[in-house]
DNA sequence: GTCTATACGACGATAGAC
DNA sequence: GTCTATCGTCGTATAGAC
């Protein structure tokens, strides 16, 4: 079975970061997950930068998924985007390591083209929804800025349990990224010049 | 001069977070810079935690004063509320060690008296301008939170570099989320239990 | 492809002299 | 209160046998 260490390698990378955050990952430690010498991961990634990468990547890939997914299966653009803040809401409550993982996305965009590839893929589909609002790319970039990062923000706050006791669960904060989101699009209206 | 050392470890503590960020904060290094032994610090402090729990603490205390001032220096509730939120951007922006720290406070909040009361020094100003917005004081709390968080999101999307190249000045980044904490504010109308 | 063995460095923390 | 000296632990990475 050649090669079957490396996926294996990968999928307990996966875990391990998903448990102890980025930060904490260790070669170390995942070798002896792996039930393997502290060598053999050598012979499949060069460093411990090139594993880290990797899950970087298949962090970007999975939010891609869901967060393409949310959009697609709502329908409008108001409901689009704010399905997406959402399903933002609900990756770093689900994965909060992958979640983690998505800051160093902007660090090591060089290195990946796939990388490049799934970002792109998320821009456009928000893109796309906030092209009912404006226009202008320039504004809908800051508009888009805004509902992610305000996303981005209630995520973490969230999952820092700064949430009142009595209403801390996914669903209530999911209910406070839709108020929010809903709030920043409001804010904007709606872009005349477009033909429905 | 007894004592002298501690409160130098510290000054160069916070000088090595503002650097390098809490994570890879070491004790060694600290050492180091304040060219001491490795032993002398833990004459001052019990161990490496105690030294960022310290760390902590002036970081909530730094905002405490920023965000009260600024608050302060604002006429009406909005105008507060919004001059909190481009508090926030400019902090992470100038001290982007500190900010990071800041999330720590959750994790570490029984060890400390001040950190509770600077936190809740923190919260009485912003409660204060919210009950212009909202009577009920689980709702307030709820709009605090969508303020905060997409100020706190936004503030890190700056920080990370995702701002457009052309409009990526902290001023900008002021503007963003200045419009942001606006639109959420206006989506919940004023509260009209309030007299005056 | 995987192993054992190892070099090397960094860090946290302590003991005991002064 | 500060030093020197030191220990133990852990991590990254490589060399060479199998």
């Amino acid at each position: 079975m050649p090669g079957g260490l490396k996926s294996r390698l990968q999928q307990i990378a996966l875990e391990l970061v998903r448990e102890v955050g980025p930060r904490a990952f260790t070669m170390a430690e995942l070798s002896r997950r792996a039930g393997v010498s502290a060598a053999a991961p050598y012979k499949h990634f060069a460093d411990k930068d090139e594993v880290v990468l990797s899950l970087v990547v298949r962090s970007v890939r999975a939010q891609r998924d869901r967060y393409v997914r949310a959009m697609a299966s709502a329908t409008g653009p108001e409901e689009k985007l704010v399905a997406f803040a959402k399903a933002v809401v609900r990756f770093s409550y689900e994965e909060p390591g992958l979640f983690e993982l998505t800051l160093m996305a902007g660090r090591s965009k060089d290195r990946s083209p796939d990388l490049v590839r799934y970002t792109g893929e998320i821009r456009a589909a928000l893109t796309d929804a906030a092209r009912y609002y404006i226009a202008n790319d320039a504004r809908r970039y800051d508009l888009l800025m805004r509902l992610a990062g305000a996303a981005h923000g209630i995520a973490i706050f969230h999952e820092e349990g700064l949430f009142p006791e009595d209403r801390a669960s996914v669903e209530d904060a999911e209910g406070q990224v839709a108020v929010a989101a809903r709030a920043i699009l409001a804010a904007v209206g709606v872009d005349s010049s477009i033909e429905t």
